[in-house]
DNA sequence: ATTTCATATTATGTCGGTCCTTATGTAAAC
DNA sequence: GTTTACATAAGGACCGACATAATATGAAAT
């Protein structure tokens, strides 16, 4: 694979190779799947040294072009996930000191609109998958910590019942932030029964086709998240931490 | 500055390099404006060769955990801007076949919430910029590429206003990634004057600090928009191209 | 002919050291 | 104190090499 690189240009090499690489690939020259040359051939196609194109390469897969698999050698272009890559806004979101209140009120425009969508699309594997989920909540109604862990996924559900990829993957990282500390609140508070009938009436909502209705009661039930929050004496201006999961 | 790195492991070293280093600044050992050794004194000290130390700082550049100014030699910790990174999410969702549909349902989220809360901030900078914008719409009335860029920055001078720091970057790369066509309906279509009206009335209720009429109107705003979509023959289920500044 | 297995290749991860250019620090000169 | 000149150090790129383990290849076995 022959590039067009200026290796006189006061640019770094391995920055023009990268550009160069990244720019085959959203042409749709190279298309997610295809296999990259040798870091040797693209070294000696190109004139460059190896060490040089392993610095592009290094670039290149942090943004998710380029993936080999673990222990593998080859290297293959690769479609970068939205939702992993949205993920990785939580390191800046917390190095940046984002409020509870940013988190909450983010959440508060996404999920109900997502409910809204949901209800308006109605697919019946994702209505089998919420009511999966309301049944195990209903299940572990008195266990804080299922419950939490249910909730998440509950709102990940109406997501995708959304049949949104940007709002799913938008919510990702806010979600992840938030939720930790809600732990906190369901533990000391008794907001369980609560939750259930917010999460029975959207789905309600959401198998009538009634879109009004399932907003609704998301804003509902987001609205008691943030009064439990205020109960449970936790300050919402306070910035928000990184999720143990996020720190492996 | 030594770390604890597995020369044995099956992690490659550059990998376990970039992790440590991650780690000690996540945890706000290294803290973002702090001066980063030099690579050669990072290989010495750790006992490892250059070249593996510089793959390693190519992976954290990337992820805007370190920064070196262009030409500089200087390498810094640095604090990883939420709208940049955000930014970068066109490439996924462009790459992952996002449509206008699912953009405009997440700005359709967003935006409406930003406009509430700018209602309940009313911090007079951002009033007054927001006047500014509007007599520079009222001047541009014939002026569909203005508009549209006007427009614009309209909706961020609200995500601005609302001081949400989430939300401004989140609706970034949705936001880069709808306007482009936007274009195409403000040539096509008269709706200069809907859209200032909305500007305006929105404006005013953000001033009266009337949360509600604020939303309502950003929805009004936005239906238009996505009428506007459909006024112009452009389909809302296609999707979404790289915006031209993205591909620079 | 298909599968299995042993062998030969090849690519990656890492390393040692070099060379050039220029940013940066320091000391002398004004 | 500011400027100028020089010395030093750091980054960008390169050469070449080696161990290891993934691949590919071809022969042997079924």
């Amino acid at each position: 694979m022959k590039l067009d690189l200026d290796t006189e240009g006061d640019l770094p090499v391995f920055r023009q190779l990268a550009s160069a690489l990244q720019e085959k690939i959203l042409s749709g020259e190279l298309q997610p799947g295809a296999r990259m040359p040798a870091e040797t051939a693209l070294a000696s196609e190109n004139g460059i040294h190896r060490s040089t194109v392993r610095e592009a390469i290094r670039a290149l897969e942090q943004q998710g072009l380029l993936y080999r698999e673990e222990g593998k050698r080859k290297l293959f272009v690769s479609c970068p996930d939205t939702g992993e890559m949205s993920r990785r806004l939580i390191t800046p979101m917390v190095m940046n000191g984002v409020t509870f209140e940013e988190i909450w009120e983010a959440i508060r425009a996404l999920d109900p609109v997502a409910a809204e969508a949901a209800a308006q699309r109605r697919d019946i594997d994702n209505l089998n998958a919420l009511d999966r989920n309301i049944a195990q909540t209903k299940a572990a109604i008195d266990d804080p910590i299922a419950l939490v862990r249910l909730d998440i996924e509950f709102h990940e559900l109406i997501a995708v019942a959304a049949n949104n990829k940007v709002i799913q993957s938008l919510r990702l990282p806010i979600s992840d932030l938030f939720y930790p500390s809600f732990q906190t609140v369901m533990t000391s508070l008794n907001a369980s029964e609560r939750l259930l009938t917010a999460h029975e009436k959207i789905v309600q909502a959401i198998k009538w086709g009634d879109a009004a209705e399932a907003k609704e009661w998301m804003i509902k039930h987001l609205n008691d998240f943030r009064k439990g929050y205020e109960l449970a004496s936790l300050d919402m201006s306070r910035p928000a931490k990184f999720p143990a999961s996020s720190r492996a």
